[in-house]
DNA sequence: CTGAAAGCGCTTACAG
DNA sequence: CTGAAAGCGCTTACAG
């Protein structure tokens, strides 16, 4: 059977209300007693109950994690980075694929919220305006979305699409492509705009498709429309989108980074292993996971100073193989 | 504030006992009261609190799930699955990733167990002799594992790698090379036995190289290895290996497919999209996530019934690009 | 069918 | 510094 607080107290001969202290604060009790339940609960094997405790205390040391989909390379680094600060801080991590339904994050998060001490969202696909529910139901912290009135913690994309239209500018690309991300994605919208931006500050043509869901079946769709859309140049949603494109522009024997420039967004390990390597807009997934902990516990700390936060984090261009000068002539 | 039991049971008039009867075992109250209470409940907004329930009932409807690696395209069908079967059956999943540390695996299922009914251990580094510790903790089902005395689901890699051998003896090959995985890892001793009987069956020669770890970067440092070997084709341990392997092989010029087959093992999405497509043995890596959900929770629910099950779930070969007829002279 | 009560294993004011 | 007691929100024998 299970050591309990009880079984020690019978074994030291000593109150169950000592025992607990001693071994959750300890310096509320004498030396001597304090050093012998100790060991005898270490020699008992003890270890604490993790939900009677988090009954009594009303915070159950677990917090939540919500991602559309796990398969997507975006995601590891940030659930890795948010299992182990989480760890460090002695928190366990509940974690949530939606499998980029919607309309199951809410339902998700509700039920989850009432077994974790708050949520961290990341890539939120709920609408706009039902976003602040979440906020009702637990601590929250959002991560690449801007909330109002929550905590943020969001990828600027705008320097890496920045540094993409001028490298391309600078291999004279005149006529660039968008492949659009999921439909009412926020951070499709933003990238979006900073490269309509970008485009009118550097004087390129930009032609959009989509939108089309994160993954390599919907780049492999949109390399005819890219093929036929008189640009040099294309810029992806995300890497998947932009590796699916490649091994399709390839089927057709053009080649990237001579016929065509292709460049991704997220820099996964992937893009290291095409052929050629991709060159992609580096995004702080880990960075981001790690400053989400940090602000979803301090919120749970003091729930007084609960001014929303808005953490930006920058993006840079990692250039590679798939990008190289315009064609001549096209 | 939120709702509990006893506010329901005020606002019914009627007992906490009859509260709780009626919404989690609803036979056993008259119709009437059963249909109000319910009712009252849902427009309190009243919500069971699991964390209590866990207390009362010794379970908390959370199973947890060890992986090494989430980043491993290996793990995310098999996390997926499991969610998915989970949730079907009303319980929660607790991830933890231990980074490959073999070392951390026991230590996370000792904190791990005290908030779950059961875990989950998919491919678990643990040394053979310390495997026994896990079901002392708790109950577990091993996932691509054998486990003398324990649930296992395991994936075995002998049809697919005769295939493998029966593809490349086809295509002219008479020596080729295995890429091993990590050192002492069960499934690479598995496969390399697979693969060594398939070419003695076939007579074709075997070089080995290795261990490697499951990373692109070490099949970038098996490229070398392999160039000077003298072997036609390759099987390495995992589709990250291979992935890197290839990568490396291009940048010297080396067509894959042509000059040197490879094949991986995984089928993982990246196959598809790799240039050229990646052949590779196809694990049934959901499946096993899904029968292991089924084995854990049968487990739970009759503790008697402790007859350790052994599921062994099949592979195939799926034939892409990167093999092709051997290089007549070499 | 229903209610009062004990219990799950912990924490923490409140007295002493 | 220590102990008895109440409480966290639920479940479930046990009576009635």
């Amino acid at each position: 059977m299970r050591v309990t607080l009880a079984d020690i107290a019978k074994a030291c001969d000593t109150s169950l209300s000592t025992v607990s202290r001693a071994l959750s604060d300890p310096d509320r009790v004498n030396p001597q007693t304090r050093e012998r339940i100790q060991r005898v609960a270490r020699e008992m094997g003890y270890m604490t109950n993790p939900i009677a405790r988090a009954l009594a205390l009303g915070r159950t040391g677990v917090i939540g994690l919500i991602v559309p989909d796990i398969a997507n390379p975006f995601f590891p680094p940030i659930i890795k980075a948010v299992q182990a600060r989480a760890g460090r801080k002695n928190t366990a991590v509940l974690l949530a694929d939606t499998d980029e339904h919607a309309s199951d994050e809410l339902e998700r998060a509700a039920v989850l919220s009432k077994q974790v001490d708050g949520l961290i969202l990341v890539s939120p696909r709920t609408a706009e305006e039902r976003l602040a529910e979440f906020i009702e139901l637990s601590p929250v912290v959002f991560v690449n979305r801007q909330v109002e009135g929550a905590q943020s913690v969001i990828i600027d994309n705008s320097d890496g699409i920045t540094q993409a239209v001028q490298h391309l500018t600078a291999l004279g690309h005149r006529r660039i492509c968008y492949l659009n991300g999921p439909r009412r994605s926020w951070s499709n919208e933003r990238r979006r705009i900073a490269l309509q931006e970008a485009c009118t500050q550097y004087g390129v043509e930009l032609v959009e498709f989509g939108p089309f869901e994160p993954q390599v079946q919907a780049g492999v769709r949109a390399a005819d429309l890219v093929q036929t859309s008189g640009t040099t140049a294309v810029i992806a949603y995300d890497d998947l989108i932009a590796l699916g494109l490649m091994a399709r522009l390839a089927e057709h024997r053009l080649q990237v980074g001579r016929d065509v420039s292709v460049i991704g967004i997220d820099d996964s390990p992937m893009s290291d292993v095409a052929y050629p390597t991709l060159t992609s807009i580096h995004v702080p997934g880990a960075e981001a996971g790690t400053v989400a902990v940090d602000l979803l516990l301090e919120q749970l700390d003091d729930a007084d100073r609960e001014q929303p936060t808005l953490v930006q984090l920058e993006t840079r261009l990692i250039i590679r193989g798939s990008t190289g000068p315009a064609p001549a002539a096209r």
